[in-house]
DNA sequence: ATCCTAGCTTGGACTTTGTCTAAGTCAACA
DNA sequence: TGTTGACTTAGACAAAGTCCAAGCTAGGAT
């Protein structure tokens, strides 16, 4: 993640305590935290930090492609440092725990051209769902 | 959508005007509307019909499998009457259109036994991506 | 035909999630 | 060390959805 850090700062970025400690809260591979999640980690290791530092700092790591948004219910978005390697989502039913996955093959190859309607479709995400060891 | 009418009245649903308008709104197969959008509809049609009221009815229609929820971003969820013929979603990136479409092959066959984690896994939502025709 | 009542509907308060802004702060460069 | 534009902050605001107490009504009972 220090990796991350480097890359920002070569992007002209202000290396900045908040954005800092953003990026701790977000080490690991397997981590798909909601806003107010990172803001509670943020907090316990900078006390001041606002939510709105929170958000804006996420946002501009999703549009720098360091951080992948994944929506999977109605309910907050989850952050996904995880964005170097293409994988998908499994979901418990149940309890809502996610895991990566990484199914076999091109998912758009599963779509043919009739059914593509003129669209130039460039991506496909998966939610994978069912209940896990836990919840079963 | 009388069928759908039918299929309540035998579940012991009290046939309310309410009820026959949201039901009226979503008829067709195509339809991804927000709870606002139905309810604007509603509206139209029976003026005094209330927020909660629609939300209370999409929501029993998807209890009752009727009606799918689609949650494609972290906006809105949409409610699609296209529950009883399995389909996946294409969507615009840049406008937002919907468009249901029907991949080859079964999609839960790309997720091998080792990449399951013990789950049971029951089902996989897909949505593609991509620039529809007027967008590109 | 009228009555009864459990189930349905309503408006509005409330919650969650996220955005925006004006004023203050500070990282980085000179 | 000083300067300055980028960054951060608190809090107001907005969108989407939930919840509740009070009133209404569909449909079975009489
Ligand atoms: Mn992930
Ligand atoms: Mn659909
Ligand atoms: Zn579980
Ligand atoms: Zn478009």
């Amino acid at each position: 993640m220090s990796d991350l850090l480097e890359r920002l700062r070569e992007r002209g970025w202000r290396l900045t305590a908040q954005r800092r400690v953003v990026a701790e809260v977000l080490d690991g591979d397997h981590v798909h935290l909601t806003a107010d999640e990172v803001h509670a980690r943020a907090v316990s290791r900078l006390p001041e930090i606002s939510r709105a530092t929170v958000y804006n700092t996420l946002g501009e790591l999703v549009v720098l492609g360091e951080v992948l948004e994944v929506s999977t219910d109605g309910r907050a978005k989850r952050y996904d440092p995880n964005a170097h390697h293409s994988h998908q989502h499994l979901i418990c039913s149940h309890c809502g725990t996610i895991r990566d996955v990484h199914p076999a093959g091109d998912p758009l190859a599963a779509l043919p051209a009739d059914e593509r309607f003129g669209f130039a479709v460039s991506g496909a995400e998966i939610t994978y769902r069912g209940l896990c060891p836990d919840c079963h």
